[in-house]
DNA sequence: ATAGATTACGAACGATCGTTTGCTAAATGG
DNA sequence: CCATTTAGCAAACGATCGTTCGTAATCTAT
């Protein structure tokens, strides 16, 4: 009933299940993910998902993959080519908040969700979690040190609070948006993010 | 096989129902609850679970509000008696933080947990969150405007400014003491809360 | 003392879960 | 051109899901 398709048709379908997936995990969790959900909605059989991965928990690896990729390019490659430093912050901050404010993900931020939902438990899924948040911090932390060095911001701004203030308020700022519809909020994220880092809002 | 309990001691029961619920959903979510794994943590049957509640969305929304009277309790009553302002604001600034570190809920932040789950659905359980989340924030603005007509804070503090930050903080602290065990976050959660407010720290 | 209400049980319901097994059919490699 | 690999399906696996039913046992109220 139903062909075969060539190595480069069966990468499509496989693409069309990592991004169905991560749709759904963004609303139901990635735990909510189900195999038979995701076969019917693509109009497939159980098998042939799960046999582009072999296990639900390796689909949930895929689909957190895909997501911090989507993360990466719409708020880290598009200022990436610019030097480190306050600038760059500053364009990683609209970046950063334009991407929560726009609705990529349906159930808002992936990352922030899948935080939330592995961060009492053990297994490969919620060590993606954290070498993900991990190497973002890393990035955030590095450009307010060389901030710091250039003489852009104060002194004393202390890196790893940054990072803790930063991404505290695009948490709070996808809950505002996600369970409240507060228009405002992207707002106040930015000033507060500004402020944080000692920049007049 | 099982004797019947008394009015007195079936209420015992369900309470030890409800407290487990919270344990278990603070960790693996109020959608990871299960009826036969609540039987089973309590040597019970599974109608016996769920003949307390009807369902299990009524058995989410008790665990729901016996998680939210625990923040009540833990966090709001031990401060409820000083007059509002600053004062009180600072106390309820450490005894939050004091409640996120104390480790009540095994899995963090039982409302940061459920307010990630629920906020892409709707039914009964998530307009539970919202509601709580709106009292506790009405709280905390009512004591920010209470603080700025007292002139104890600055002039133009904004109340809906302040909640925004404290709640992502609160939020960010969470995280941190559950996915990355750090054990700095308090200490900068308390002073990003004070510097929100325009308190030295 | 007796009748009714209530707690909890065991058992079963259909549905769905993740996964495995054979199979067909098409694309690929020699 | 033929052998091998591979995508995908249909069907079934045991397990577990939330819920319902009937029943036994005990408390409560008359």
């Amino acid at each position: 009933m139903s062909p075969r398709k060539s190595a480069a048709a069966a990468l499509e379908t496989r693409d069309a299940i990592v991004a169905r997936a991560v749709a759904v995990a963004s609303t139901d969790g990635l735990e909510g993910l189900t195999i038979g959900r995701l076969a019917g909605d693509l109009s497939m059989s159980k098998a042939g998902v799960i046999g582009h991965f072999g296990s639900k928990e390796r689909l949930q690896l895929a689909a957190l993959e895909e997501a911090v990729g989507i993360f990466t390019r719409t708020v880290w490659e598009p200022v990436a080519s610019r030097p480190a430093g306050r600038e760059r912050l500053l364009a990683i901050c609209d970046a950063w908040v334009a991407h929560l404010e726009s609705g990529v993900f349906p159930g808002g931020c992936f990352l922030a969700a899948a935080a939330a939902e592995f961060d009492g438990r053990e297994g490969p899924v919620r060590d993606g979690v954290v070498a993900a948040l991990g190497r973002w911090r890393a990035v955030i932390e590095r450009d307010v040190r060389a901030a710091v060095a250039a003489g852009e911001l104060p002194a004393d701004s202390d890196p790893a609070q940054v990072w803790f203030e930063w991404n505290a308020f695009a948490m709070g700022l996808n809950q505002a948006l996600q369970l409240h519809g507060d228009a405002s909020a992207p707002d106040r994220a930015r000033r507060a993010m500004r402020r944080a880092i000692g920049v007049p809002g």
